[in-house]
DNA sequence: GTCTATAGTGCGATAGAC
DNA sequence: GTCTATCGCACTATAGAC
């Protein structure tokens, strides 16, 4: 354990999070950060390669989530079937300030480019999970982008009409969308 | 006009190019830059907001074209019809050292990070297109998001095998390909 | 065009857990 | 003793303010 209090980490994400808010991302700095969270700059930055980086811990959470679950989706399923099952279980890892953090996220562009970065991670990481499925050729890279198209649809309308349709209905709902206008509608 | 040489920005961005390509991007400071190009680091903020911006001078440029010829489209096209009929245009502004840049992007995270914001904001414009062509509700944004990973494929394939097929190919054969791959395969 | 605040790094010292 | 988390300090580069 650490030299005084327990989970530096915690506190830190912590006292980011209600600095964000207030002051906005850009007003605050880190040493307001560690100060608030009892330790020095030093320490914030072993735990978070930047000050970014803060706002993104439940994303490896997720991404196991769902890799684990397209791994493990039934054989006779298609690859967009797996991955489209999958997005609709991860609706159950969701945090509690989901709200407050994307609201955080959509005032700074460096934000922003580094939550795509975080879904293109994820675009990779189910794509290697459909490999492990036998998927072959292009037809994994191009499902797994299928499916953060999905996922960024069913998200963007889960924000906006909260608690009106269920995650995976959302998750339903998008792809037969992103169905229809790709065909041509 | 600048005091002495012209074009100042030009000499920036061939600077930068040439020290990103040689010592890698982060290695290279602005100081660096500035002084082969005969400048100072105080001109050199004039013209880029940060270090990575100068990767990515013609993004407008190709944002531009696209959005003129979706809206220039042929009444009868549908919203996919004309996007990726505009995508297609767009081969015709792909500058020279096309190659070399996308190695420094994919060499480093932040660059690629901010590509995807590019990315983004040409989603939003062509969004903003296909509603001055009438298309309504969620239609046009979903549209603009299948048409960013549709050029996303054809570009990471015109990279890859270059000069066996043209783009507007291309850009064919990712929409008929990821419709396969959306539709169940 | 200069001056300054902040982000982020490198390295050595120290405090505690085991 | 080892190992790891934290601190403190000095440093560079970026970016923005003046």
């Amino acid at each position: 354990m650490g030299r005084w209090e327990s989970n530096a980490r915690g506190r830190l994400e912590q006292a980011a999070m209600e600095l964000y808010l207030g002051h906005g991302f850009e007003q605050t700095t880190v040493a307001e950060i560690a100060e608030r969270a009892g330790l020095t700059e030093r320490t914030f930055f072993r735990h978070f390669a930047d000050k970014r980086e803060v706002l993104f811990g439940g994303a490896s959470l997720l991404q196991e989530l769902i890799v684990k679950t397209v791994i493990g989706a039934p054989e006779a399923a298609t690859p967009i079937e797996a991955v489209t099952g999958a997005l609709m279980t991860a609706g159950t890892v969701f945090q509690k300030h989901v709200k407050e953090r994307q609201r955080v996220i959509n005032s700074n562009v460096e934000l922003q480019a580094r939550e795509l970065s975080k879904l293109a991670t994820l675009a990779s990481a189910i794509e290697g999970a459909l490999h492990q499925r036998g998927v072959v050729g292009t037809t994994a890279s191009l499902t797994a982008e299928a499916g953060i198209v999905v996922f960024k649809i069913a998200f963007e309308r889960w924000l906006d009409e909260p608690n009106q349709r269920e995650w995976p209905q959302l998750v339903r709902a998008a792809l037969d969308d992103f169905k229809a206008v790709i065909v041509g509608r």
